[in-house]
This record gives C-alpha cells, structure tokens and sequence, in this order.
DNA sequence: TGGGCGAATATGGGCGTCAACGGGATCGAT
DNA sequence: ATCGATCCCGTTGACGCCCATATTCGCCCA
C-alpha cells in the first residue's frame, strides 16, 4: 500500500514527542520521503504533512503567477516559509514543537489521518467537530440533489 | 536540501550578533554563495538575503522597464545602491547593524524565514501580523475561486 | 472457541552531540 | 589608546540516538 489511509490518535510523551503511525511510516519510506514537511492548512486548525513533492505542486502553481505580483510572494511565503520540517527519530517518532501547536490547538494527543497523497495532524476534538460539520454539509448537499430532482421531474 | 524553507527565531546578543539558522547556513554552503547579500523588502519590512544571483531576479525586472522612465531608474537605485552584504562569522553568525534595524524594526530578535531561493529576515511580531494577512488574502482567494465554480455549474 | 504465546508498536527515559548563545582575547584601523 | 570587527572557547539547552518497558493484536494450538 502506497497511499496514506485510514486514522489514529497517539500520545504526546512528556518530551514532546509522538509516534507517527506504523502504518505511516511504512508510506513515507515506499515513497521515499527523507524529511517530512508540514504546511499548515488554509481553512482548518490542521497540519498538511507529506514528503517534500508536497511543494512541488504549489511550486508548479506559483510558477503560474507573475512573480512580481502580491499573490506569488504570498504563496511563496506559505508554502516555503509558513513550513516545518518534521525529523522522523529511529523510532519513528516526531516532536511536537509549538509551532505545530499553535495552529493546531494540539496539547496532549494527536489524531493522524490519511489523505492519500500526505496525511493531516489534528487536535482529537476539533477532528471530531471537523468530521461531523463535513458529513452534515455532505448530507444538506445529497438531500438538495435530491429535491432539485423532483422539483424538475413536476 | 538546497532550498530554503521553514522559518525559525533567534536572539541578538550584547554585540549585535545573531546566528543564521544551521539549515539556511547549509543551503548556502550548497549553493556556494560566498557572500549574501541582503535587500529591503520592496512592500514589507523584511530583508530578502541571498546570494548575488539575487541580484539577477530584480535586474531581469529592470529590463522589463522602458529605460527613460523613471521607474527602471528608482530600480536600479533601489536593489543596486540600497543593499548591504552580510558577512557571516565562523560560528555563523552576522551581525545586525543599523541599515537592517532600520527598515525592519528589528531590535533584541530577528525571524528567518525560508523563501525557497532566497530567506528573510523580520521582526517577529511584525512577521506574525504579516503572516496572517497572507493567510488572509490566500484564504479569500481559495473561496473567491471556489465561489467562481460554482457560478460556472449554473 | 478460548486461552496463551509472540511479534510489532507505542511509550518512557538516560545520554551524547550539536547548535545557539555569551563573553574574553586578538588584531587592525582611525 | 579606543573602538569595532573577528576569532576562539566555554556553557547551556534542545534534540537525536539508544535501550528498556508496556500494551496491543494477531496467530497458533489445545
């Protein structure tokens, strides 16, 4: 399996470190990854973390933009500076550094989730509110379907 | 590595001295700059430091500009006659003198922070202010766009 | 089908190394 | 002689390396 899929919740040691799922890290050496890098994610009190091809798509989108324009020197600065390496120890484990914390509202434990091509970190609880508030807008979008759908069969 | 990412903070000492990041340091071994050089920040108060090729980057803009407007005249004034280079120590470090203070406004701290092919230089809070705001405009660019789909889907 | 064994994983903590930091010593220019 | 810049060394704290323990889960066998 080369995809990051399926959750987990671990503990933060008294370090400030986690253990980055097994399963995991079984991807990141399939894919190659050396280093791990964390973007933090635009909309949502979570981490984007994926090996350094992460970048290189939003280096290809930036290379779109006129680089002497506002929005090149923000994507820029997002996604080069607005970063952080992650150093996976021989355990496997990573360091929680308020850096991640402070977009996060991490404390005690971390909820890792795949995504496919990287993986999020989540504060546990706010995962749990993410999770419920994307099933019901998912929900409001299927039953809206469903009733322009008989609105046009009238 | 040979790109400068993520960001990271360090103190000034009693001399005026402040430690470029070992990373950055390594990038810049790697891409064998000999000397950087730093420039003010065009429409921020940041210094963008790199080596001479970032020169190059502004000097390709100049010639964009017609040469008996006055425009490619201010530019050339600016990123030729209004930067400084930056001479790093053996324990590499450099030191802050006043030409960065002043158009930075930094003074006991400085932020750096990785731009890809270049870094910068801030004064913390001002980089945090500055971070949100590119947060901001990136955020409302994500839904103007989102916005724009769904207007073509109709 | 239930119990127990063993491997893999998560977790805890000691220890060495390195980077950031502080300050004295040296050199040179004014 | 003084000031400033550079070198050099010692300290400190954070982080990576290593090993020990615990806990979970799957597997095998009775």
């Amino acid at each position: 399996m080369d995809r990051f899929l399926s959750s987990a919740i671990n503990r933060i040691d008294s370090k400030g470190r986690v253990s980055v799922p097994a399963h995991f890290r079984a991807v990141v050496q399939k894919r190659g990854y050396g280093d791990l890098y964390a973007l933090r994610a635009l909309d949502v009190p979570a981490l984007d973390v994926g090996g350094l091809d992460l970048l290189d798509r939003y280096e290809e989108r930036i290379a779109l933009e006129d680089p002497f324009l506002q929005t090149a020197d923000d994507m820029s600065f997002f996604c080069h500076g607005d970063g952080a390496f992650l150093k996976l120890d021989q355990d496997g484990r990573i360091t929680v550094t308020d850096f991640l914390r402070e977009h996060t509202g991490i404390e005690a434990e971390v909820a890792f989730v795949g995504r496919g091509t990287f993986f999020q970190m989540w504060e546990p609880s706010r995962l749990k509110a993410h999770g419920e508030a994307v099933r019901a807008r998912l929900l409001r979008l299927r039953q809206a379907a469903a009733a322009n759908r008989r609105g046009e069969s009238e």
